[in-house]
DNA sequence: GTCAATGTGTCAAAAATTTAACAACCTCGT
DNA sequence: ACGAGGTTGTTAAATTTTTGACACATTGAC
């Protein structure tokens, strides 16, 4: 399948051509030349070209590319054409809030149950998805296949975890809380999101554009 | 303040040595060298002296850099020392997760309202904030001094939103919704929360490894 | 069927980012 | 007060990423 090696930055931009392509398929489009998408999305139509090109040439000189094909072969390159079975280590606020997001599920991303140290919260559901205790983990990795687990708990438990978790046999960890997992020379993908730090971004281009702004 | 632009690459690593300063703060370490923390945060320690000298020299040969004193400057680089206040757009699953994600305001990052359509949700509250009705926005915003907007509705809504919120004053928008935003010419700042994206990517890197182990 | 227009894949150049190297300087033990 | 050891700020090299350019394939009008 892969070949050589690509770049993180390329992968970063494909979920963007996915979405996009998406839009032009809802809205008809049959056919689109990288000049065109250049314009909607901004970019240079070298870089769309180069990026596809890593993955090989889904396009035609004189043609361009079929929307529908290219859309498709991107969804195969990002594992879209698989299902993805989630668990929510954490059933708080964000945990909830990522369960009800029902977006996912379109994707291939289901969540299969939550998981919380609460008691008060056994045995309740989201969007009809149970909350287990921690102390069924075991359990239920046996008996179910797990792809992902999403960590949606404070950060000081965070780490123990998702060591817990790779033990139980989980390769996959799309961490909220904001640490950096130590999990080093395991055999575990990991792909944060740390919206304190995406705020903090915010806020220095906040002071940047005040600053400018003052200055002009 | 700011003299030379800075890359945006410099600029999302500095929430992240902000964090570990933070650490090594509540660890009560005094003094840290580029070399220590380039072990603990593994990147180069060159990445880091020349990361911070983008901001000016903050260390002091033979010494070090005083741990206090540089999270506190990367605080003041990004904008920490000051308060923001935030508004939600969207008093979903999401952004009602957010808004009890206390650790915001520690950073000086305040929620002071909600905003929604649904009048099921009127008059209600998370954690203490109201939810008003979308209506209330123009007045609430005249009589608040509202820093940044997130948006926490479906992507149908968000450009529609974005457009508004800039036209009563609002310069900075955090957006969760999983479109870009065409707020191009327009004089405000935009940091997207692409969560499906990063689900992506996760699964490419997840599909990869799978593959990697398969042919090794 | 022909030919201008279109548009990819790819190679090369340019720009940006990261890493390495080191001179200058500070610390701290003696 | 001195000197060995340690560490920064900074310059230069290496690497990666992005952009530009164009040969060549395909389309579609006539």
């Amino acid at each position: 399948m892969q070949e050589k090696e690509i770049s993180q930055a390329v992968i970063r931009r494909m979920p963007r051509y996915y979405r996009y392509l998406g839009e032009l398929l809802d809205d008809g489009v049959e056919r689109i030349s990288s000049n065109d998408l250049s314009r909607t999305m901004r970019v240079t139509a070298s870089q769309i070209r180069q990026d596809l090109n890593n993955f090989g040439g889904f396009g035609q000189q004189g043609y361009g590319y079929n929307v529908k094909y290219l859309h498709d072969e991107i969804g195969k390159i990002l594992g879209l054409n698989q299902r993805h079975n989630i668990i929510v280590i954490g059933a708080g606020n964000l945990g909830q809030a990522i369960t009800n997001y029902v977006k996912f599920e379109q994707l291939g991303f289901v969540i299969i149950g939550l998981f919380d140290i609460n008691p008060a919260l056994e045995g309740k559901t989201v969007r009809g998805i149970r909350i287990h205790m921690m102390d069924d983990l075991p359990e239920f990795c046996a008996r179910n296949q797990v792809d992902i687990a999403a960590l949606t708990l404070p950060k000081e438990k965070a780490d123990a975890s998702a060591h817990y978790l790779v033990e139980l046999g989980i390769h996959a960890i799309w961490n909220f809380a904001h640490v950096d997992l130590d999990l080093i020379d395991q055999d575990v993908v990991v792909e944060n999101v740390h919206l304190s730090d995406s705020l903090m971004q915010l806020s220095y281009n906040i002071v940047k554009n005040r600053f400018e702004k003052e200055h002009s």
